[in-house]
DNA sequence: ATACGTCCTGCGAGTCACTTGCAATAGTCG
DNA sequence: CGACTATTGCAAGTGACTCGCAGGACGTAT
C-alpha cells in the first residue's frame, strides 16, 4: 500500500542534489518542475498543492503530479496537518513532525528527534512505532488548553 | 465538577439515553435516525458514513446529516484514520483513542486512559494537550515494524 | 384521534481535493 | 541537431462530502 522509505535523506538538500536524483531515475527538471521544487526550497512551512499552484502560477494538476513523482524519490513528503487540504515539505534539512491546534489552528513544528520521548512513550505501551510526519498530532496548544480560566 | 470539555459522557448510553437529549434539543427520533444509532450501537468499531448508509439502506445525504446532528449533541464523534473516509463511532461508554498501521492497516483502539502517559510527555516537552480521539496516532505496528526480519 | 408546526428526508446539484486520459510539447542524451 | 519519451495543459472523472428545496413524517397540543 504505501511505500515509506524512511531515510533521513542527506541527498536532497539542494536543487541541484534533487536533480541529480532526478535524472538517475529517468526524469527531467522542466519548468515548471523547477518552479515546484524552488517554491518548496524557499518555503518555511509545509504548502498546499494549491498554494504553490497560485505562487508560482502553475497548472494545479502539474503541481500535483511533480509532487507526486519528487515524493516517489524521496525529496518530498506531504502532512496532514488536520482537515483541509495535504501540505507538502522537502525532506531537505532534516525530518519534521507537527503538533496543530484543533482551536486556534497554530502549527507547531518540530524537529523529529525532539518527540523521541513520546515515541518511546508509544513504543512501550503498545510495540508501535509512531511517526508524526505524515498525521500530525492535533489538540490544544499551551495557549488554548487554558489551565483553569 | 469536571473541569475540561473532555466528559466521557454517561448520558448517552442507550438509545433511550440519545432519544432523550435529542428531544431536550428539539430533535425527533426519525426512522433514518434511528437506524443510524442502531445500527451505531451495534458497531464495535468506527465506521464510515458510506458503510452505514449501505447496511442499513439510507441515503447517504441522510446519514450524513444524522451523524451531523448526533455528534453537535455530543453522542457521536467521527476519528480520521489516515487516508479515506472519516468513521464515526459513539460517545457512550468510553472515549477511545486509535492506532492505525500505515503498512497493513491494522487499527488499535485503545482506552483514552491508557494513552495518559503518552499525553503527559507531550504535555511536558510542548505544554500541548493531545487529542489522539479524532487524529488518530499512525505509524507501523509491531508486526511491520519489523526489528530485523 | 386530529390538526399543526416544523424537523427531516429524498433528490439533485454543487464543492473541494485531488486523479486520470490524451494529444501536443519540450527536456535529454547520443 | 534529432530522436526518444518524460511532462505538460486541458478536460473530464472520482471520492467524500455539503447545500437547497419541496414534500413528508414526528411530536405536541387540542
Amino acid at each position: 500500500m504505501t511505500r515509506t522509505a524512511r531515510t533521513p535523506d542527506l541527498q536532497f538538500r539542494t536543487l541541484e542534489d534533487v536533480t541529480a536524483v532526478l535524472r538517475r531515475h529517468g526524469g527531467r527538471l522542466s519548468m515548471p518542475r523547477r518552479l515546484v521544487l524552488e517554491r518548496l526550497f524557499a518555503a518555511e512551512a509545509p504548502l498546499s498543492a494549491e498554494a504553490i499552484a497560485v505562487s508560482v502560477r502553475l497548472e494545479l494538476t502539474s503541481v500535483y503530479r511533480n509532487l507526486e513523482r519528487l515524493e516517489q524519490l524521496g525529496a518530498v513528503r506531504h502532512v496532514h496537518l488536520g482537515h483541509g487540504p495535504g501540505r507538502y515539505a522537502l525532506v531537505g534539512r532534516g525530518a519534521r513532525e507537527y503538533l496543530v491546534c484543533e482551536s486556534c489552528d497554530r502549527v507547531i513544528a518540530v524537529e523529529r528527534q525532539r518527540l523521541a520521548g513520546v515515541r518511546a512513550a508509544i513504543r512501550d505501551g503498545f510495540g508501535f512505532e509512531a511517526d508524526f510526519g505524515h498525521f500530525a498530532i492535533l489538540g490544544l496548544c499551551a495557549d488554548c488548553a487554558v489551565p483553569d480560566a
